[in-house]
DNA sequence: TAGTGGTCTAGACCACTTC
DNA sequence: AAGTGGTCTAGACCACTAG
């Protein structure tokens, strides 16, 4: 048996007090992460998981409820629970913040220019938690937003995680190969903005001038147990886009 | 009594269904807006406002709970809850999302170049869902982070809401001014981040060379009943600063 | 010690989906 | 009609804060 849940083990109840639905929670993570419960799989009922676990279905309920606001899972009354998945609707509006500045947002093409495996250097051996020469895979690939070239990005993997990968075809939705073909579930993201001026290498894959401002996107990627998997700096050309952050 | 609470007026109960933990959610953030309840003022506890209403306590703190994951209220556990403020500490990490690269996050000083009240221009008046011709307030100040001037910002206000701003000493924190002066809360803001060539007017004002890569962000904030209540343009310079965004 | 919000339970009923 | 998640209630107990 794997999965545990317990409080007072007779010790003191005032240290490292933590509630019943957040190690519910805890034990659920652990189901997505072990790929016990697979994307787009239905969960059992509120009842069922109550049952098994021996709390009642409001501590269920309440485990279910914090997965949801964490897009882990999605509910739906009058179906069920299902495990949360990558597919393009969702990343479109969880994680890919550049939209038109007028018109529908669009999911962009993508267009590889290389895909290598190296040694990793310090820096992105520092950004991955990676040890010392750990092998990454690098790919750099332009994206293009409303047919035109816009984004040159370049993407860093742990090598580790993903066997093959860089003798694959790469789909244009990278979480969701992540996802179905790794195991890998990305489950939050850090961005980090800056206005740059165009470096001559990003200038000739996106077709203009080098010097011209650019949006620079440094983005780490955290997987479900919260280890970084993957590092990716993105330049942007923002004419006719912008990047949308909602504050609340 | 302007308060009110009901669901089934013998009607369909299918169409038009709201839950009632969402009306008194509805009810509270009224005595918000009316100035019944006002920043930092206790609420009364759980139990005298469900007798108030009618309704059950877990009824009512479904209903604060979507109160403070809006962070309109704070609630805390042996104390009670609160109105939220808006010091600077909750600005800082709500609406302020500039960071040092590395260091501690710091609440940026603001120099005033200029006040001037106007008719609003057709772009202004759409902006902030105004009449034609109303008036308007802007604010021209530069900010300084790090001790160096790095933003040069215009802000635009409804001068039917902040009367008399423009002939006041204007502090640090605007939106701490707008709940304070005039009973107007910020609840929340949508911002559109651009990369640009800085305009000469705020290269002098930053004291750069013009054409230099910015962050132009674009910010309309919004009042606790939806209204827009100010228009916001920065420039920013993110020369050993970035705007921080995370992806939930 | 009293009062607050936080957790947990149990059960009834409602709205939605599917068969 | 059956099964799911969503709402609402009522009550017990726990953790935290303040006087």
């Amino acid at each position: 048996m794997t999965d545990h849940v317990d409080n007072d083990g007779a010790a003191s109840p005032k240290l490292g007090f933590r509630p019943l639905y957040q190690q519910v929670r805890d034990m659920f993570v652990r189901r997505l992460v072990d790929g016990r419960w697979t994307p787009g799989q239905a969960l059992p009922s509120e009842m069922e998981l109550a049952a098994e676990i021996g709390v009642s279905q409001g501590t269920v309920r309440k485990a279910l409820d914090a997965l949801a606001a964490e897009n882990l899972v999605v509910r739906r009354q009058g179906r069920g629970t299902f495990v949360a998945e990558h597919d393009e609707a969702r990343i479109l509006f969880q994680f890919f913040k550049l939209a038109p500045d007028d018109g529908e947002r669009a999911f962009p093409e993508s267009r590889v220019i290389h895909i290598a495996r190296g040694a990793a250097t310090p820096e992105e051996g520092a950004r991955l938690a990676l040890k010392r020469r750990a092998q990454v895979i690098r790919i750099d690939r332009v994206r293009l937003l409303g047919g035109r070239p816009a984004i040159s990005e370049r993407v860093t993997l742990p090598a580790a995680l993903f066997p093959g990968l860089d003798a694959r075809e790469v789909p244009n939705n990278l979480y969701g190969l992540y996802a179905a073909g790794y195991g890998v579930t990305v489950a939050n993201a850090r961005e980090r903005l800056k206005a740059v001026g165009l470096p001559p290498e990003q200038a000739a894959h996106l077709d203009v001038a080098p010097g011209a401002p650019a949006l620079l996107i440094d983005r780490l990627a955290i997987a479900l147990d919260g280890s970084p998997v993957e590092w990716r700096v993105s330049y942007c050309l923002t004419d006719g886009f912008h990047y949308a952050s909602d504050l609340r």
